[in-house]
DNA sequence: CTAGAGTCCGTACCATGGTACAGAGTCAAG
DNA sequence: CTTGACTCTGTACCATGGTACGGACTCTAG
């Protein structure tokens, strides 16, 4: 019990490296309101499993390109269980990604372009503006 | 001919408008060293049709993922014609932009399953975190 | 010729997402 | 019990990409 107490509660140094992050930015996202900052017994505050899946959490909804003011409002739904609201977050969140999705898939086209251009050895100026010049 | 000049050599504000981007963002790139401040007699400044495609190849080349100073660096390849760099810098690009692609792609299957669980109105909390959990 | 819109230039400020550092305290190994 | 690593708190600073503002000047339509 104690032995597995002093296994999974961590000091934020550890807590930190198992999120992929550093002391700082755990501290960071305390500050946003993101984590909760664990009582103590006036020494070292220590984190828990809840915490480290509310890390990992923030940095997967972050590479799903919410805004971390997104996140919390996502960690608020899912502690008030507003079914609704989240998953209109979710669809309006889900049009952006399609939105950048194909912004990004036009860039790498049009850089596809630049790069076998650039590549030909052809005689005129080397066509970066111009594979810009077409865009979409 | 000199019609034709009033036509095509405009003040900031019309220039901004045709680029899509406001007065102030115009001179920030400025700034940046992405554009030229054309020379003036004494009063306004005039922007030329050169000005334009410099300015929508900075907008084009930010929604391809470049930031402003690898902008600035293809601007002056384009003007040194160093294709060797630029075709490097266009695959780095590519390279970044398949990463990027295949993340955006992950986290909207794991959006869509957020919705689709938030909508089957099952008994249990909504699965938020759960959504990100397996993540990848 | 005058009013109002637009321009010029410098500087300040903003949001986002961190990162750094100082000074004091705490913890754990030798 | 000391030493060195780590932690705590607060505050400052950073890069990126803008956005706003003040005061002077200029340009153009009426």
């Amino acid at each position: 019990m104690v032995q597995s107490q002093a296994e999974e509660f961590l000091p934020i140094g550890t807590f930190a490296r198992k999120g992929g992050v550093g002391v700082e930015t755990v501290r960071y996202y305390q500050r946003q309101g993101l984590l909760r900052v664990p009582k103590s017994a006036g020494g070292m505050r220590r984190y828990g499993p809840e915490d480290l899946r509310r890390l990992r959490f923030i940095r997967h909804a972050q590479s799903a390109g919410f805004t971390l003011s997104e996140i919390g409002e996502l960690l608020e739904l899912d502690a008030c269980d507003d079914r609704k609201r989240a998953r209109q977050m979710a669809l309006t969140r889900i049009d952006a990604l399609d939105r950048k999705l194909a912004e990004l898939q036009a860039a790498r086209s049009s850089l596809m372009r630049l790069a076998v251009e650039c590549n030909s050895g052809g005689s005129g100026p080397c066509p970066i503006l111009s594979a810009f010049d077409a865009w979409r």
